[in-house]
DNA sequence: TAGATTTGACCCAG
DNA sequence: CTGGGTCAAATCTA
């Protein structure tokens, strides 16, 4: 995510972003040890409030052709101003997206590691140019039903077989998402251990080629990206939720990226959880139930 | 038999 | 034109 063109101008809110996103980190810290309630909601609205102004200085550069592609990214400027856009149900580039790393523990069954509680039904596979691995498609459940529009696509990772990339689309608007979002199991991060060391754990930990033994899921917080009302909220809930509670299943790495549509279209990072993958197969069935994407990033 | 998965064909954005 | 994403008929499974 780099930005080239190296305008002033983007310097400057390069490092106003970086301020901003480094205060919403450490409010992220102080929520894992927050003790009441209030404290807690009140830092989730801190946080939230630095990654918009993140946002919102983001997308204004968006509008003046800035830079604003990043890792994966498909730059395309699409003129969005900085007004939270509607949220465009038929427009599947309206729709938030963002990916999740996962890695896969093999002595714990990846259909347990990775349930999500939601059910996902899947609809495609396909090869993808300079992938070794298919890629899979999958929808709610619940899509003809109620009408959910989410969707996840999920991937092996070339490197490492273990980790699996999910990328999320759209929140899902079916009633397992209260549901899932109030037992969403979400992790606790110790104040003790920087996110960027967990990053690199993983990172580590895969190049290691996995132990077995040492497992721990490095939930790297995501910024929430608000672009649009309804998703805002959504994703709102869900970062309270997950603040309350914890834990994600330790087997996993995880490591999520968010993109919202605003001024592009996606790119992503991604990451996810098959559930039951034998890891011989580069794909063969695994369950893909996720939360929403998880905001297990989010770390309190 | 209903619902889920597989897989080749089709659509469309880039 | 190419490749990613989706559709839908065929097939599988509980």
């Amino acid at each position: 995510m780099e930005k080239k063109n190296g305008n002033g101008d983007w310097e400057k809110m390069k490092k106003e972003i970086n301020e901003l996103m480094t205060e919403g980190r450490d409010y992220a810290y102080q929520f894992g040890s927050a003790s009441s309630q209030e404290t807690r909601e009140h830092l989730a609205k801190k946080i939230l409030e630095s990654y918009h102004k993140s946002l919102t200085i983001m997308n204004y550069s968006g509008d003046q052709g800035s830079p604003n592609s990043h890792g994966g990214g498909s730059p395309k400027s699409e003129d969005s101003d900085q007004e939270p856009l509607v949220i465009n149900k038929s427009s599947k580039k309206s729709m938030p997206r963002w990916t999740e790393k996962v890695r896969i523990t093999p002595g714990a069954g990846i259909d347990r590691t990775l349930d999500d509680g939601f059910s996902w039904r899947k609809y495609g596979q396909k090869d993808i140019l300079g992938a070794k691995f298919p890629r899979g498609y999958y929808r709610c459940t619940y899509r003809k039903s109620q009408g959910c529009e989410a969707t996840k696509q999920v991937q092996r990772s070339d490197e490492n077989p273990l980790f699996f990339e999910i990328s999320y689309r759209g929140m899902h608007s079916c009633s397992q998402a209260a549901n899932v979002g109030s037992t969403t199991p979400v992790q606790n991060l110790e104040p003790t251990q920087t996110q960027e060391h967990k990053n690199l754990d993983i990172v580590k930990e895969s190049l290691d080629n996995y132990n077995p033994q040492s497992f721990h899921y490095p939930l790297s917080s995501t910024p929430i990206l608000e672009n649009n009302n309804a998703y805002m909220l959504q994703l709102r809930d869900h970062n309270l939720e997950v603040f309350g509670s914890t834990s994600f299943s330790s087997d996993l790495g995880t490591k999520i990226n968010y993109d919202f549509p605003t001024s592009g279209s996606a790119s992503h990072s991604v990451s996810n959880s098959p559930s039951t993958v034998p890891l011989e197969s580069p794909f063969e069935s695994y369950d893909p139930n996720h939360p929403y994407g998880g905001f297990g990033g989010f770390y309190s």
